[in-house]
DNA sequence: AATGAATGAGAATTCATTCAT
DNA sequence: GATGAATGAATTCTCATTCAT
């Protein structure tokens, strides 16, 4: 396996453990099981491994959730799934995903992240504009901006209950129940077959 | 003017600079105009430094939503105003805002968090009480629950825009726009006089 | 005594025993006895050192020469003095005098050297002035540009017995005599009383 | 051409642009397009460079002097040819000169220099020989102790001028036409056909 | 011979915190 | 309370050198 990657699946491991402030160069070096210098060959500094952290969280985030939503299931229920899968992602890695909703620790590799999040963001897109054309939510609905919308609603109120109310999971579940109403009132979801 | 408060506004200013893992204390102290010894009369660490700002944040926040919005509006208006008060803040002070919205840099000082944005949740929630009891908004609405949410919505949708599309105003006016839209579909607000 | 003093003349001593390339931050505040950190809150880098330590070397150069040089001596005698002199300087530091020469062992403070080395060049220059308005030397001499000739001249081939015939005393002698004989048919003293 | 010469011609250039201390491997052998390793198969270590960009220097040095210098003119004529040759190749390579000058940038390979120079000191002393034979310099003159004295002022008195009065063309001939003053009053040159 | 990724010992450097004044 | 020079533990970072291919 390349080192880079080695690096990053190490990076992760090592911030979930100890937290990201914490962790040294050489934490992340000793896991992965390379030298020292070695890491400076892949990146000039811990900073500069959060991008790479990002895209390798973002591409999780949508794996779980392309794995976890039924395309033929009703687009209500889809939209639930994907609440779930997202939230799970979360519950999981939250302070690496605060780190990287916070524009990845510092505005240096900012340009980046949209880059890194548009396949996401495409994703949803194409899942509203599908439902719209399909009558199963209201027709004023703009499939990118809504997209961007959604997924800031549910990362924050993800991140509100994991960071905060840390681990409460009927806190979690209650949060996110009113997220999916509120969700389900904004998209106004009509009771069609898929 | 108070050292302490000479302390908080001085971070404030230099954590906008030039970003909070750059900053040394000696850069805070420099710009205060005090002694490096002196900050420690105040706080007794770097990091405890952090739930100060964030309470001087939120109160920002706070005073500017409340002098916004009008109470005597219909509802449907004030939340409109209170969007572009929370856009404003941030518009401003993203960067600060990104931090104190992943953690306050530090899973350390959490604990403080919650009480620190109390205030903020509350005045909202009552906000959403008033309208449900007068009809303007769907009656399912939790006004406690939802609070957290809106400000989620609000808050992480404006950080999208300020963090990462850079200043762009018509892209940041296009947002608020979607995200009221959103809101206004989410509460059902009625046309019932304020 | 200043500490900043105390870093210096750690540093020379250190240079002179284990030489410059070798030696390490670390040894000079050992020796100097101080904290690691202390250092840099005097100098940048080891190399940002070398101007002070010339400016020393220098001082302590032109400190040997004026007490070996008998004023009321011949003035031929009084050169030979100053050749004893600087052979003497040069033997003891040798190695600090090698790098002093080849400009402070880079080019970023070599503006300073000049200014540095300026009281030297001076104090020669008078000295020819006075033998030449007494009829000692010859009367075609320039002052200023022979002093600085004349330092090359000694200096160099000091360096070249010293660094290279590595403490051959012998040779160092039959050298300085060679250069005192050069010297002086390139002045062309006159038997005159001083 | 071979590696090893690209190797030391690179070097001359990199710690001509950047400074000896700042050179690393890396540039070198990248600027000669070549691989890290093969730098080793070459040279044992950095500093074993050292000793053979000595020698290409003054191979360089004494090449141009030999076509400088035209061997039928007056022997007065011949040194001021050789100074003009020796102050040339100062001029464009001041800084690695000063390294050379100085023991080769470490104490190590100093054994080396005596025979590096060694063929430098003959022709000099040679010419000195030759013209003292000849009656064309006074005949106290000592040809091998006198080389290296004459060498030690060219070269000092170049060093000076190029390395600090940094390139002032007009600085560096009147520092010129003083050495050869005062060259010619050491000498005491007699006007005799060559 | 040539390569260049990998190494890791070793040094430089930082900076939060202390404390004598 | 205020100061700011001094501290030194803790980390980052460098780069000459090696070695499997």
């Amino acid at each position: 396996m390349g080192k880079k990657t080695a690096i990053i699946h190490s990076a992760i491991e090592v911030f979930q453990e100890q937290g990201i402030e914490k962790t040294k160069i050489s934490d992340i070096v000793k896991r992965a099981g390379i030298a020292q210098g070695t890491f400076y060959l892949y990146f000039p500094s811990k900073l500069s491994l959060m991008p790479a952290i990002a895209e390798e969280m973002v591409a999780k985030t949508m794996d779980i959730v392309q794995r976890t939503v039924d395309d033929r299931a009703a687009y209500s229920k889809q939209f639930e799934q994907m609440v779930d899968a997202i939230y799970e992602v979360n519950r999981e890695y939250y302070e690496i995903m605060a780190v990287i909703y916070s524009g990845l620790a510092s505005t240096e590799h900012i340009r980046e992240w949209e880059s890194i999040y548009a396949p996401f963001y495409e994703w949803i897109s194409e899942k509203l504009e599908a439902a719209r054309e399909e009558g199963a939510i209201r027709q004023s609905i703009k499939p990118e901006r809504t997209a961007k919308v959604i997924i800031g609603l549910i990362e924050s109120t993800a991140e509100q209950v994991f960071l905060y109310a840390h681990r409460d999971e009927s806190e979690a579940d209650r949060q996110k129940e009113e997220v999916l109403d509120f969700l389900s009132h904004a998209l106004q979801f009509k009771t069609v077959k898929s």
